[in-house]
DNA sequence: CTGACTGTACGAGTTTACTCGAACCACCGA
DNA sequence: TCGGTGGTTCGAGTAAACTCGTACAGTCAG
């Protein structure tokens, strides 16, 4: 595809034991309004949304997403993003790899990752 | 049901032509974005589904609601609403009723509104 | 051990949203 | 004409979110 947002190649993880992940809310605890704060900013709802149509068999690393934020920022959405029990993050290694809760957000909310998926972004980065 | 909630019985808008709708976006302009933050506020997103709820025949004015909020602060949720494309307001001489943009919502994001009817209040009010 | 890599924690500045009082306007009935 | 009702606008205070630099911590390869 398009060769300017780098990272796009990557690495599986490390074949192994799967680390568990970090804290989370539960499947019941997860509430829609927390979703929907967490999906008002654009940055975020093309992470859930990239994650959705671009992750193949594993999941990914914050840097895979070609975001051009300082680390703290990132650090800052994904962890609003984890919060709010949109996405399970595992820590491989160094690595914190990211992935959408299919299952647990298909169960509360069915049809609502469809409409993330269709999102189009406000202007193509 | 339960009586505190004032208002819950209400005229219905006088009968006659229908005026015509406030500014709000047309239906391609509804961004989902803003429809998330618009329902990230647990009032608005109550407002929304009470509507989608409880409005039978014909729609309501803001009083109906029963929000014990001031009047400048249920103006500006309205507002951030209709902007949002979530709901229509129109001008029935000095009072402004408020339905949801059920047709233009379900084209644009199919199950939303289901979603939002199926929400549950955090704490009973 | 040292460096590269990934990411966190803290703190501060900036922006945005929410909240509400006060003044005002339009309509309607008596 | 005078309230009462329903709602707006403005402005300001407060709270929350976003943004980011700096410093630091853990892992892994050499």
């Amino acid at each position: 595809m398009s060769g300017t947002v780098p990272g796009l190649q990557e690495p599986p993880p490390p074949a192994g034991e799967v680390p568990e992940p970090l804290p989370e809310p539960a499947r019941d605890e997860i509430r829609l309004e927390a979703v929907m704060a967490a999906l008002s900013d654009p940055l975020r709802m093309g992470v859930v949304r990239k994650l959705l149509l671009e992750s193949e068999e594993f999941d990914h690393t914050c840097t895979w997403f070609g975001l051009d934020r300082p680390k703290s920022s990132l650090t800052h959405h994904f962890r609003t993003l984890r919060d709010a029990g949109l996405i399970r993050q595992r820590q491989y290694g160094p690595a914190r790899r990211n992935q959408v809760r299919i299952a647990d957000l298909e169960a509360r909310f069915p049809g609502l990752l469809r409409l993330v998926a269709e999102w189009q972004p406000p202007a193509a980065r």
